[in-house]
DNA sequence: TCTTTATATAGATAACTGTCTATATATAAT
DNA sequence: ATTATATATAGACAGTTATCTATATAAAGA
C-alpha cells in the first residue's frame, strides 16, 4: 500500500530538480514546443525529453503533437494538488494524523499532556 | 552562481521523502521529542536523527536541548517561502522570466508570436 | 524514395541519497 | 565513578537519478 506521503513525496520529488523547475517556469508563460525549450539550457536533447517525459507521466504538463513538434503546456490541476498538500502540511494545526497515536514518552512530553 | 530554481530545488529535494514528510506532519500539532518520533516510524535512531539534521540544516525545523532530550518543532517561516514559490511557479500566467530571451523557433510558435 | 529535422528511446556511468551497523558523546541516576 | 539512556556521527552499501552518446522513429520536403 502507497501512503499519502509516498504518493506526495514522489511527486515532490518530480519538482526538485532546477532544470525541470525551469522547464514549468517557461511553460508558465504559454505553450512551447521542445525545440523552443531546448534553447533556454546547456544540455542535451535526449536530457531535456527525458525530464518532459518525467513532467508529463506526473502528469505536471501535458503535451500535443502537430507535425514533427510537441508542443507542452501546464495542467494547471496540479497547481491546486500540490500547493494545498504543502500548506496544510507546514502549516502549525492543532489536529494531525498523529492523534491517532499515542506516541508521548520522554517526561516533558508526559508534563505537557497531563 | 546558485540560481532560485537552484536553491528551490534543494528545498524540494529535502521534502521529497516519504518519512521527512510524515515527520513534519507529526511536528505539525506541536513540539515533539527524537524519542516519540521514533515510535511512528520503523527505521532506526540513526535513520531519523539524519532526517532531523537534514530538516534543520534547511530550516524546516527547529531544536531546543532540555538534559538529554531534544525536542523539535516546526519552523513557520518556511511554510509562505514554500507554498508561494509554488504557487506562483505552477499557475499559468502572462509574464515569466522567458520572457527575457527570444527562444521561439519552430513555425507555430513563430505564427503565435506574430 | 532519399534526406533532413524533431523528438524519443536504450544503455552506460557518475553522483547522490536513504538506510544500516558500529561507535561516540553527553546527560542523568545510582 | 559507573551505568544507563538519548541522541549524534562515521562509514559502508544498495538503489535511484541526471546526464551523456548512440540510435531509432516519424514526419516533411526535395
Amino acid at each position: 500500500m502507497i501512503s499519502e506521503y509516498e504518493k506526495m513525496a514522489k511527486l515532490l520529488k518530480v519538482l526538485s530538480d532546477k532544470n525541470r523547475l525551469k522547464i514549468i517556469d517557461l511553460l508558465s508563460c504559454g505553450e512551447r514546443c521542445a525545440c523552443d525549450l531546448l534553447e533556454a539550457f546547456e544540455f542535451t536533447q535526449p536530457t531535456l525529453s527525458h525530464h518532459l517525459k518525467v513532467l508529463a507521466d506526473y502528469q505536471f504538463i501535458k503535451s500535443r503533437k502537430e507535425g514533427v513538434w510537441y508542443h507542452y503546456r501546464l495542467n494547471p490541476e496540479m497547481n491546486d494538488q500540490i500547493t494545498v498538500f504543502l500548506s496544510t502540511l507546514l502549516t502549525p494545526k492543532a489536529s494531525c494524523i498523529c492523534h491517532d497515536q499515542t506516541i508521548c514518552q520522554c517526561q516533558n512530553e508526559k508534563e505537557r499532556v497531563l
